[in-house]
Parts: C-alpha cells; sequence; structure tokens
DNA sequence: AAAACGGGGTC
DNA sequence: GACCCAGTTTT
C-alpha cells in the first residue's frame, strides 16, 4: 500500500474532498444545529444504523428530551418506547445512564474532552472522536464503516478490518491527514463519501472527486477493498411463545438477560410445540394453564440469529411466579404503551393486543 | 480476539 | 437472501 507520509500531491485530495462534501453534503437535523447533546444523540442513534432510519427518531426524541435534564428526569420505559424499532437497546439504556452522570458529575453539560466522553456509557472510540471534533472541534479522526472503507480503497490498503488491530492502522493514517482546523467537516465528509460514493458495491468511481489520486482506483481494486473476512451464518432457534390470559389481562415477564434484555415480553421457550411449552411453563415457572390453542407462527431474522416462533395462547388456571419483579400482569390499554421489540410483534398482533395489521 | 447485540434499507 | 449500516460492551 501507499507511504501514508504526507506530502505535496497527497494533502491535495484533503482540500478536494472538503470542497465536495461542502457543496454535497446532506441535509440532516444535527447538522443544522450542532449542539454537543444533539450530535451526541444522533451519533448514538447513528452506531450500526443507516442516516435515512435514524432522522425521524432523531426529531422525535429531541422533541421529547430536548437537553440531558430531560432525558435523565424521563423513566427508562419512555425512553424506550421512543427508541422502540430503532434495534440495539442497549444503545438507549446506556445513553440514559450516560444522561445521569451528566446531570451528577458534569453540571448538566456534555464534556468537552475527548477521554472524559469516552468514560460514559455507551461511548466508544468511535462517538467520543464524532463528538470531539464535531461538536468541540477537536483533532480525532472518527473510524467507522464507512472511514474503513474509503481509507482501504484510498491507500490500497488490503489489512483484514475483522481484526481489530487495523483499527489502529487505519486510525492513524486518518490522523496523518486530519486538518486541525476543520476535524468534524473532514471526518463527516469521510463518511458521507462512503455512504454516497465510496459504497460497498458500485461504487461511483467516475464521479468520485478523490478518483484521481485513488489507489484501489488505479488498480481496478475498487471492489474488493476492503478486506473483511468475517462472515458466519446466523443460527436457526425454534421457539414457542405462550399468551396466558386471565381477566383480560396477560402475564409479561421481562427478560433478564441476552436478546432483548430488559424488556416486557411473553414467556418463550425453546420448544416446538403446545405440550412442550405448557410443561415448560409448568416447570420454570409454577404456572398452570389451560385451552390452549395455537395462534400462527412467523420468522425474524436478528443480525447473529434467526428465529421461527410458534405462537400459543392459554388460559391462567394456577401458580403465579413467586419474584414479583420478573412478572406482572398487563391490561391491553397497559401494554400498548410499554416499549415492544418488533421480534415480539407479531405476537402480540395475534394475541389482540395490537391494532390488526392488514399487511402482517 | 471474538461474540453478543436489532432492525431496516438495498441490490 | 445476502450484505450493509456514522459501534460498544462483555467475555
Amino acid at each position: 500500500m501507499l507511504d501514508s507520509n504526507r506530502n505535496d500531491e497527497t494533502t491535495t485530495w484533503v482540500c478536494r474532498l472538503l470542497d465536495w462534501y461542502e457543496t454535497s453534503k446532506r441535509a440532516m437535523p444535527w447538522r443544522d444545529q450542532p449542539d454537543p447533546y444533539r450530535v451526541w444523540v444522533a451519533e448514538v442513534m447513528l452506531q450500526q444504523t443507516q442516516v435515512k432510519t435514524v432522522i425521524p427518531y432523531f426529531e422525535r426524541f429531541i422533541e421529547r428530551f430536548p437537553s440531558p435534564s430531560h432525558l435523565a428526569e424521563a423513566c427508562l420505559d419512555q425512553v424506550l418506547k421512543y427508541w422502540e424499532g430503532l434495534g440495539y437497546y442497549s444503545r438507549a439504556r446506556y445513553l440514559y445512564q450516560a444522561a445521569h452522570r451528566i446531570m451528577t458529575q458534569h453540571e448538566g453539560v456534555l464534556p468537552s474532552d475527548y477521554d472524559a466522553l469516552l468514560a460514559l456509557p455507551g461511548i466508544g472510540p468511535y462517538t467520543a472522536a464524532a463528538v470531539a471534533s464535531i461538536a468541540f472541534f477537536a483533532p480525532y479522526p472518527t473510524i467507522d464503516g464507512n472511514a474503513f472503507r474509503v481509507f482501504a480503497r484510498l491507500f490500497a490498503c488490503e489489512d483484514d478490518i475483522a481484526r481489530p488491530k487495523s483499527r489502529r492502522r487505519f486510525e492513524s493514517l486518518a490522523k496523518a491527514y486530519l486538518p486541525t482546523d476543520r476535524p468534524g467537516d473532514f471526518n463527516q465528509a469521510i463518511m458521507e463519501l462512503g455512504a454516497v460514493i465510496c459504497r460497498p458495491q458500485n461504487p461511483k468511481c467516475s464521479i468520485c472527486p478523490l478518483n484521481s489520486t485513488c489507489y484501489a482506483y488505479a488498480l481496478g481494486k475498487e471492489t474488493v477493498l476492503p478486506v473483511n473476512s468475517k462472515k458466519r451464518v446466523a443460527p436457526l432457534h425454534h421457539l414457542s411463545a405462550m399468551v396466558i390470559e386471565s381477566d383480560g389481562s396477560v402475564l409479561l415477564r421481562r427478560r433478564d438477560e441476552g436478546l432483548l434484555n430488559g424488556f416486557w415480553a411473553f414467556p418463550l421457550f425453546e420448544v416446538t410445540d403446545a405440550e412442550a411449552v405448557t410443561f415448560a411453563l409448568l416447570n420454570t415457572y409454577g404456572v398452570k394453564v389451560d385451552r390452549v390453542r395455537y395462534l400462527g407462527r412467523y420468522q425474524h431474522a436478528f443480525s447473529h440469529q434467526r428465529w421461527d416462533v410458534s405462537v400459543f395462547a392459554g388460559r391462567w388456571c394456577r401458580g403465579f411466579p413467586r419474584e414479583s419483579g420478573e412478572f406482572r400482569w398487563v391490561t391491553k390499554e397497559a401494554f400498548e404503551a410499554l416499549p415492544l421489540a418488533i421480534a415480539l410483534k407479531p405476537i402480540a398482533r395475534w394475541a389482540g393486543l395490537l391494532p390488526k395489521n392488514t399487511i402482517g
């Protein structure tokens, strides 16, 4: 790959990049008003999530929680409700935790220091660099999926981006070119280029502002870079859910580990038929149900596992779980106010807990 | 170093 | 259906 030392020829690509960014950047609500809180919320939402998806969530979230103090004073379920459908729900929990810490340790305003940002829950190297550079003009490079791709191609770097070690390599590469007067614009320009021009498939090299100095383009390797060895097939899990009804309420359990941790959900077991799920319910929680009926079956794909869920409903007879915080009876009205993961929506729909969806 | 963690957009 | 996305935390 190319020597990453700065020289006259290669510094010009930074100017071309910044010029292109000024004229081509997409409108985003957090760009109009880049105050630290807005930048932070946006960057957390943007982790592993595309801009187009984030925008409506961002608008609603900022309107409801316009400052760290509004966020800290809300209840977690409210915050999760505004996050419903965005996924990676630990982001919302960490954001909430961080808001409390900002109130108690930073007098209600985001710290400007990179290390202080990094110390907050849910803020890793990327987000700390993004907030520090965009909101506080500090010289830290943001290395995200776009930056990996853009730099790998620009310098024809064959390092495997699946290896943690490669991150440090790209970071030092970016740092060598980071203009100290416009770190935030440089970072956003790299990401914008990655999203709009230097795309994973079908990169638009012919209209790229950097094509005259791109080594991958010169070598015809733009479609094979970056190198990424990470590939796995998501295993399939067969599950059964039971909607337990009594007096117009349903029994929910708060998940306390793994996937969808912390969500109120229907009891779910790794079995495939009505008898097995009825037995599991009795055996695991001491809850007896009868009049079990089949409601339907659906599949859901997560990034790293797939679910094939059979859904049953039954009438509660006796038995109630001992741990009072783990289970609760919920009416239909109360259910609608709770945050609900997409993966569980079909269950609620078939149980009559949501408005009928003609598509699904 | 590797695995866990959601959901939607796109080709 | 496969791949991708403005990553972080836990093991």
